[in-house]
DNA sequence: AGCACGCCGACT
DNA sequence: GTCGGCGTGCTC
């Protein structure tokens, strides 16, 4: 067949041009389109972007947000991040981009606008931002792989023991990693050797990125095209099979998913026909089925069951409407509601409407609380417009739900790293129990606030914030105070139930059992006799923190850390908190030989002991870090005490967040005085929310509950507000002292530590870092104080704190210094190993 | 982070 | 004498 432009001389022109005008023409072409380079984050430590340039053939597909594979360094390849175009060549030689990764962008601007607010708010670097917020599968980093090289077979007698060893492995696995060579020569440094059998040519090296994100698969079966007439299967193919009931069963089996609509899974088929794969193979053999690969999502399938959302009462209705009213105003929403006010069903409110906008929403809870019935409740209400995004699921899902957050209107529940998700049109992000110290990520950088960062966000969304809580942070209540927040509360318990009754107990009068008192067991007998349960509260973990000779004064500490070791009766060990060392508990003491060793202070151990010996009928759990430690582990314990299995349950602070147990009556806090009496400025605030937030786990549906405090100093004001659930009064007393003393909300503090193997570099780093700054900030900047523990894990530490004003010049003025200071000290001979960490807003 | 370079101690 | 330890600087 002639083509539609046979016999037109397309080709007249292109004759008559030598070799020499092309070029010419192409440098014409050149200076009037320059180079394309690019600005790249890399997902490491390092200060700014890299700019590489793009190689002609690349850069129609180059856009902003899209992954790139970039050389960094002698051989590494990383993925980085596109974020910038243009045409200005750098000063320095640049090297080429070497592939394109995405077709479509994984990040939006307004993401990577909010990492650049928290590197420059929290003083950190962009690439560490980038590095928290993707998963590891979209990080890609290169590995370097070794393969058999020519003269492998030549040389392989010439080598010695070590070479041997891994010429040979080559030979065998024809691809092995360095860090397969170092675990099999069992030694660090692989290099010298590596770089001999190179020389040798008995290997060869080069570097690959790892495997890109799997989508998961599951083989499905489907009935062949000639089946099928207009979405009807054809009646008469059970004729096909009438002769063998195997697979006239499979074919009924298939036939009743096809009905479905969905894809139908081999092995579903197999499971509900009851035959084997061979009969699959068969009927495909027949050519009436064909089987294929569907890609499924690893994300829990919701859909299901659905259940009916309660009825709004009148006061969760006006508190919607005042929403509805404010939300043109771009002002965060603080919702202070009690334990039991029903603030959850308010949020699906606003996530129902938010949706109904095509929106997405955010919904923020502390990690915790995320593996608990919340979580749950809401997935019955929300079905499958719900992803949660948390540290305990796995990279492939967490890409899953990068993706979705690309495009889809969606609710997000997620702990503090949800703030880093590619959202493309937020409409609502609630920040559900606002106060939560676990909204701020201490270690490692970017060491932000995601309550504060949340809020950043929403704003360059343009998206309603609702922050909850039943005891709001200091900070929080105080903006809404002077008005930069609205200030909305819910002050009765949904369905009228009564606040919990709350007691005193004074510890040093009255009858007392090791720590608990006569009024404490008693009370857990009335409540077992009367059908119910009670949490017994002790923050802290392990049998007893000290291990003491009552002789010469010894202490058990631990060899890493300037702290002591913690007795844990259950593993029969000696376990530091800080770091992961631990040892046999000792006999003797090894300072003066002396046997009389003692245990001091008390843990959930000691109290679970305790309660076993003096309730022997009683049923005893603890949750707690060490019982807790997998999610299965915590998730049967919770069943337990659900089922009413556990008579009373000893826990840490895990207890406070996120439980509901209809069946608890009683809550005991076992020593209030090692909440109040922590050396920092926010130990009343805890010390409160702590206290508020255990006593509301106690009675719901169907009594009042009781709440026994124990403490020895009874008369501090902290137990009086607790006990009356005088949140107020709590908050003009503690106002008043952050304000007397300068503490925030009245300052902006910014703590910087130093840390290093050695004490005096440690100390002489602050101390430099301390002076630089008082040169220019006066008191504002402490002397260089060490900390109460100064070392952990063998590194020493030495802080500096900041206090400044609320100015903006200020802060960033400050800021700068800070790099300054921190970059001068390193430059010293001496000093480049030390660790340096700024914490801004600790 | 990870890699190479360069300078000091215990060993074939 | 060298091997290999760690401290230092640099990566577009």
């Amino acid at each position: 067949m002639n083509g539609v432009f046979s016999g037109t001389q397309v080709d007249s022109g292109v004759k008559c041009l030598d070799l020499n005008t092309i070029l010419t023409a192409i440098r014409v072409l050149k200076i009037l389109m320059p180079a394309l380079f690019v600005d790249v984050v890399i997902p490491l430590a390092v200060k700014d972007t890299y700019t590489y340039q793009v190689p002609s053939h690349f850069e129609k597909q180059i856009k902003f947000g899209i992954r790139l594979e970039v050389p960094f360094g002698k051989k590494k390849l990383y993925s980085g991040l596109a974020i910038k175009l243009h045409h200005n060549k750098p000063t320095y030689p640049t090297r080429m981009i070497l592939s394109v990764i995405d077709e479509e962008p994984v990040i939006t601007t307004i993401q990577l606008d909010l990492w650049q607010w928290m590197s420059s708010y929290y003083l950190c670097d962009l690439g560490e931002v980038m590095f928290a917020a993707m998963p590891s599968k979209l990080k890609l980093q290169s590995e370097t792989r070794i393969t058999p090289g020519k003269l492998l077979d030549d040389h392989i007698f010439e080598l010695n023991d070590q070479e041997y060893m891994v010429a040979e492995a080559v030979s065998i696995q024809k691809e092995i990693t360095i860090d397969q060579i170092r675990s099999i020569l069992d030694i660090k440094t692989v290099y010298p050797i590596i770089r001999k059998l190179l020389e040798l040519e008995v290997i060869e090296v080069y570097e690959e990125l790892d495997d890109h994100f799997k989508p998961k698969t599951v083989t499905a079966v489907r009935l062949c095209p000639a089946y099928q007439v207009g979405g009807e299967y054809q009646k008469d193919i059970f004729e096909l099979v009438k002769n063998s009931d195997h697979q006239t069963r499979a074919m009924l089996a298939i036939i009743q998913q096809y009905k479905q609509g969905r894809y139908i899974s081999q092995a579903d088929v197999v499971r509900q026909a009851d035959v084997t794969h061979s009969v699959i193979s068969a009927l495909e053999k027949k050519g009436i089925i064909e089987r294929y690969e569907e890609t499924i999502s690893r994300l829990p399938d919701f859909a299901d069951e659905l259940e009916d959302i309660d009825q709004l009462s009148d006061e969760q209705k006006s508190i919607i409407d005042e929403i509805g009213k404010i939300e043109a105003i771009e002002k965060p929403v603080l919702l202070h509601g009690v334990t039991g006010s029903g603030k959850t069903r308010i949020y699906v409110e606003l996530i129902i409407n938010t949706l109904a906008k095509g929106k997405q929403v955010l919904y923020l809870l502390p990690e915790i609380a995320l593996t608990t019935q919340i979580v749950q409740r809401l997935m019955k209400v929300l079905g499958d417009h719900l992803m949660v995004y948390h540290s305990r699921i796995n990279d492939n899902a967490r890409v899953e739900v990068w993706q979705k957050v690309l495009g889809f209107p969606k609710v997000v529940l997620a702990a503090r790293s949800g703030i880093l998700l590619p959202f493309s049109d937020l409409g609502l992000i609630i920040v559900d129990e606002e106060h939560d110290p676990s909204y701020k990520q201490d270690e490692p950088n970017p060491r932000y606030q995601a309550r504060d960062s949340a809020i950043v966000l929403a704003a360059r969304h343009r998206a309603l914030i609702v922050l909850g809580s039943a005891t709001p942070s200091v900070e929080s209540f105080y903006n809404a105070h002077r008005g930069k927040y609205h200030y909305l509360s819910l002050s009765e318990r949904f369905g009228k139930i009564k606040m919990p009754e709350i007691l005193l107990i004074d510890m040093k009068k009255g009858s007392i059992t090791g720590h608990l008192s006569a009024d404490l067991v008693e009370e857990m007998k009335v409540m077992k006799a009367e059908g119910f349960q009670t949490i017994l509260f002790q923050n802290r973990r392990g049998f007893a923190p000290i291990l003491m000779c009552s002789v010469c004064g010894w202490t058990a500490a631990c060899k890493n850390c300037d702290t002591s070791l913690t007795y844990h009766q259950y593993s029969s060990q000696m376990r530091c908190h800080f770091c992961s060392y631990y040892e046999s508990p000792a006999i003797v003491c090894p300072a003066c030989g002396n046997h009389e060793l003692t245990l001091k202070g008390f843990g959930t151990e000691m109290i679970e002991d305790e309660v076993k010996i003096l309730l022997p009928d009683f049923n005893v759990g603890r949750m707690d870090l060490d019982t807790a430690r997998g999610k299965k582990q915590l998730e049967k314990l919770i069943y337990e005490f659900e089922i009413g299995q556990i008579d009373v349950l000893i826990g840490t602070q895990m207890i406070s967040k996120g439980l509901d147990f209809e069946k608890v009556g009683l809550v005991g806090i076992i020593s209030a005085d090692h909440l109040l009496h922590f050396p920092d400025f926010r130990a009343a605030e805890r010390a409160f929310q702590l206290m508020t937030q255990v006593a509301g786990r106690s009675g719901r549906k169907h009594r009042q509950g009781r709440v026994l405090i124990q403490a020895l100093h009874v008369s501090h004001p902290v137990l009086s507000e607790v006990i009356q659930g005088n949140y107020t009064g709590f908050y003009n007393r503690e106002i008043g002292e952050r304000r007397s003393f300068g503490f925030p909300p009245f300052s902006r503090m910014i703590v910087i530590t130093t840390k290093h193997v050695h004490a005096a570099k440690t100390n002489t780093a602050a101390e430099n870092i301390s002076q630089y700054l008082r040169q220019r900030l006066g008191t504002r900047v402490s002397a260089a104080v060490k900390p109460s523990i100064a070392r952990i894990r063998n590194r020493y530490l030495c802080l500096v704190v900041i206090k400044l004003e609320k100015k903006a010049a200020l802060i960033l003025q400050t800021k700068q210094w800070i790099n300054e200071a921190v970059l001068l000290v390193r430059k010293q001979k001496g000093f480049s190993t030390l660790q340096v960490s700024i914490n801004v807003d600790p």
